[in-house]
RNA sequence: GGGCGUAUAACUCAGCGGUAGAGUGCUACCUUCACACGGUAGAAGUCCCAGGUUCGAAUCCUGGUACGCCCACCA
């Protein structure tokens, strides 16, 4: 046998496991055990990232609950794969390219996508090596990335099918365009900032000289494609002058004054220019009025040919050049300070230009009805629920999706454009010949699809759809979706429609959202603020298993975790606590001590296997129910206080020289508390139990506790008997003698003689005296208050020091007076109820029951403090 | 303009109708033969404010205050 190191070693455990892991097949899925399936789909993380903290907890939920299932005997799946990250990766390549003095545009589209290819090649392993540090039991044989060919086909399936349906379409719309990334965005990828700015009031004169009006505008370059000025159809200042035309400040074109009711009329000076091609109201006020569209910002944010003499102009060099202008016509009437919100990209951080743009669209209404439908009947469960009002909101007022990319990285989008005759065909596979001229003279569509549209059938694709694989039979839907509410929109609502959509049902039943991991006073980690906890930093410094504990005891549903170096130090001691408790075990063990052996049991036995009972059986609740907080708080406390404290303290005798059968007792709560444990803290546990319980086990059981099962259902917990009430008596007792001590100055290791009216104690006699280091304790009947002695009470009894010439009466006194003090306080709480005929009348027949016993043991306590206060 | 969340011990957070909790920190003591990454004892809280419901509220409701987040086409 090993002798175990003083220390965990959590460098060597960490660098053992994961291959033996690997090497057992522990983590791959066995869809012919008969088991019951469980299945779990990874979030894919980017193949640009690097593990980061929110990964971390992610990966650490997902890895728990894949352990705990398999524990409790299911079939468990936990399917890894990474994403492609459309604009994110090629940014990453252009950058590099930058660097080179180059860019995308001196390679071939060709060349430029295998560079990015060859990048991808070169970085993915990355994070999945990281992966296989936080100790991720995914199964790799089933790993996949979203750009694969299989799940290229399942995006062609759906960009078909959806075409032939009518829910995919191509059609000029107005977009927001990302000038820096040259490429259209989807609404959700647009993020909105307060700034500071102008409103400009501006004359246009009417064309038959009958005066003028003054609209008020935000962005004054975009007047150069006015094709009318707006007022409220109700407005009556305005009335007189609907249908009249207006001369154009500038271009001198003449544009009509139109009504709609989109015009608030307390706003500026009730009226507005329209310019279709360069807002989104306007462009759809433009289409119920049948006005005309002018661009005079193109797509390289820069005025086009149609802005005149300000053509070329930046758009916002253009905006100084034409206010200034203005100001010379005389026709700038007033100049306001206005903060409004502008659209920026969230990706490149660019002020988006909406402009009208031939992109492709996917309606998804019918979709969204579905997915709404699926949290209200509960096929889909939130937690934490409040969720669901975002999600409601959202999916009622959805607007049809942008889903095609300029970008080179990404799925390419299936259709071709006949260049005889303009057919479009959209096709599974590229046409030999046109369809309706037979031309072969055909060009598939440049652009790419946004990365969520192959995301958001991750569920089904992982698994080989739309073949009917024997994966996808067997585990979709999948179990459980863990991720960040970030994401709700972007991933979360899309798996739903598009599982809804092509699969007939949910791709999850439930979701769990978790927090956000923050820096220890609760701020948002961020590079700019250097307050970034890397986990791999963390998982060299303190151990992996001390940053998932860390991360699983802090995730309480909802709020978000404050990541500190205290917190992972105390889970650190946590893993060192349990190693040296099982240290301890397994330096007094003699061979023929197994789980094979029938443990014997006495008061502590009974005692510690009803701890565990119902502890496990709480843990295994929180765990059903994502209380992962709560799961790991009670582990936490079973082994410091229970386990640790109490149980190691009372059973130390039969440790060093028990029979076999009681040092078998000890031995199957250790092994209890490393199965329970091990979803948690798998290589700590892992490490444990190879040198305490290698050639102990059962026959037949699995060698690596990975493969073991969850405890809550072993034997050994069954065993119920002894005084439920004696072992924490013996607490108190212990507690108090040790307190005596303190308070009356005696040094700790001095042996004084003791007693004890508690005759229910006398088994402990001689672990009281071990560990409260005493002369001895004598058990006596009646008042034990005496000059010479340090009393206090302990349950319905009391205990003493005989500490003649060291008793200390003044704290004695002092202490018992407290304790009258804070006695008489709740008793008084306790009559104010039980003297209330209301609530005998009105609380639970129970809870009355417990005030009644509460107030009688406390008179009974206040008696003896009484007593011995003379 | 809507919607959501959070306010509890010095700090970071649990608890969410029936006697105020944890981790860290703090004070004092202890190197007792598993562990100083340890042990023992202890101090520390108008549970944001104001109303209400209830026999009973940190916990439920209403209103307010302070932070934080999300959504939204007001020029």
């Amino acid at each position: 046998m090993r002798e175990m190191d003083k220390a965990f070693d959590f460098r060597t455990a960490q660098a053992r496991w994961y291959a033996v892991w690997e090497e057992a097949k522990v983590f791959e899925a066995k869809p012919d055990s008969g088991k019951q399936p469980w299945s779990i789909v990874i979030p894919p993380p980017n193949i640009t990232g690097n593990l980061h903290m929110g990964h971390a907890l992610v990966n650490t939920l997902h890895d728990i609950l894949t352990r705990f299932k398999r524990a409790q005997g299911f079939d468990a799946l936990w399917v890894p794969g990474t994403d492609h990250a459309g604009i994110a990766t090629q940014m990453m390549v252009e950058r590099q390219l930058k660097a080179e003095g180059k860019t995308r545009h001196d390679l071939t589209r060709a060349e430029f996508e295998a560079r990015i290819w060859a990048w991808k090649e070169q970085n993915q392993g990355a994070i999945e090596h990281q992966l296989k540090r936080m100790g991720a039991g995914v199964d790799w044989s089933r790993n996949r990335f979203t750009l694969d060919p299989a799940l290229n086909r399942a995006v062609r399936h759906v960009f078909v099918e959806a075409y032939k349906q009518g829910r995919i379409y191509r059609g000029p719309r107005m977009i927001q365009w990302d000038p820096a990334l040259q490429t259209a965005l989807s609404d959700l990828e647009v993020k909105h900032e307060e700034r500071r700015g102008k409103l400009w009031h501006l004359r246009y004169p009417l064309a038959d000289g009958s005066g003028g009006i003054v609209v008020a505008t935000t962005r004054p370059e975009t007047m150069l494609g006015d094709t009318a000025v707006a007022v409220h159809p109700d407005d009556a200042r305005y009335t007189a002058v609907v249908g009249k035309l207006l001369d154009h400040p500038i271009t001198g074109r003449q544009i009509p004054v139109v009504a709609d009711s989109f015009v608030d009329p307390e706003f500026g000076t009730g009226c507005v220019k329209l310019t279709p091609a360069h807002d989104p109201n306007d462009f759809a006020a433009g289409q119920r009025l049948k006005l005309p569209s002018l661009t005079v910002i193109g797509f390289d944010a820069k005025m086009t040919a149609d802005a005149g003499k300000y053509a070329g102009l930046d758009r916002f060099e253009a905006r100084k050049r034409i206010v200034a202008d203005l100001e010379e016509l005389g026709v700038l009437v007033k100049v306001e300070d206005h903060t409004s919100k502008v659209a920026l990209s969230d990706r490149s951080g660019a002020v988006l230009e909406p402009l009208v743009s031939d992109q492709w669209f996917m309606d998804v209404k019918e979709a969204a009805a579905k997915a709404l439908e699926a949290v209200r009947s509960g096929a889909i469960q939130f937690t934490p629920e409040h969720h669901v009002a975002v999600w409601e909101h959202w999916l009622t007022n959805i607007q049809d999706w942008c889903i095609s990319r300029q970008l080179v990285w990404g799925h390419r989008i299936p259709a071709w454009t006949c260049g005889a005759c303009s057919h479009l065909h959209v096709e599974m596979e590229a046409p030999a010949a046109c369809a309706k001229c037979g031309s072969t003279e055909l060009t598939q569509d440049p652009d790419t699809l946004d990365t969520w549209f192959s995301s958001a059938l991750w569920p089904f694709s992982a698994f080989g759809w739309p073949d009917a694989t024997p994966d996808l039979k067997r585990y979709y839907p999948t179990s459980v979706l863990i991720t960040g509410y970030d994401i709700l929109f972007f991933w979360v609502a899309r798996m739903a429609m598009a599982g809804l959509t092509w699969m007939g049902e949910v791709p999850f039943r439930k979701v769990y959202f978790n927090s956000l991991v923050r820096d220890a006073s609760g701020q948002k980690m961020s590079k700019t603020k250097g307050n970034v906890i890397d986990p791999l930093e963390v998982m060299d410094e303190y151990g992996t298993d001390a940053l998932r504990f860390s991360l699983a005891i802090m995730a309480a549903p909802g709020t978000d975790i404050a990541m500190s170096p205290a917190r992972l130090e105390a889970s650190r001691n946590f893993c060192n606590k349990l190693w040296n408790a099982a240290r301890f075990v397994q330096m007094n063990l003699t061979d023929e001590v197994t789980l094979a052996l029938e443990p014997a049991f006495g008061e502590a036995e009974f005692w510690m296997a009803g701890r565990l009972r119902s502890e496990l059986g709480a843990v295994t609740e929180a765990l059903e129910a994502f209380r992962f907080h709560d799961a790991a708080d009670r582990l936490y406390h079973l082994v410091y206080d229970d386990f640790c404290g109490t149980y190691i303290e009372l059973a130390k005798v039969q440790l060093t020289s028990g029979t076999a059968a009681q040092k078998a007792a000890i031995l199957h709560f250790l092994d209890l508390l490393l199965r329970a444990l091990h979803p948690f803290v798998p290589f700590l546990t892992e490490e444990i139990h190879e040198a305490v319980l290698a050639g102990r086990l059962k026959a037949g059981e699995p060698a690596l506790l990975a493969e073991r099962a969850w405890p809550l259902g072993d034997p050994v917990l069954a065993r119920e008997g002894g005084d439920p009430a004696l072992i924490p008596q013996f607490q108190e007792a212990l507690s108090t003698f040790l307190r005596l001590k303190a308070e009356n100055g005696v040094d700790p290791a001095k042996r004084v003689a003791a007693l004890c009216s508690l005759r229910a104690l006398e088994p402990f006699a001689e672990a009281l005296k071990a560990i409260a280091r005493l002369e001895g304790v004598s058990f006596v009947d009646g008042d034990l208050s005496a000059p010479s002695r340090a009393v206090a009470v302990v349950g319905r009894g009391a205990v003493a020091l005989e500490l003649a010439g060291l008793k200390d009466p003044a704290a004695e006194k002092a202490k018992l007076e407290k304790e009258r003090e804070k006695l008489e306080k709740e008793l008084a709480a306790l009559r104010g109820r039980l003297d209330n005929p209301r609530y005998l009348e009105k609380a639970p027949a129970d809870e009355v029951e417990k005030a009644k016993a509460l107030a009688e043991e406390k008179t009974a306590r206040l008696a003896q403090v009484v007593a011995l206060l003379g």
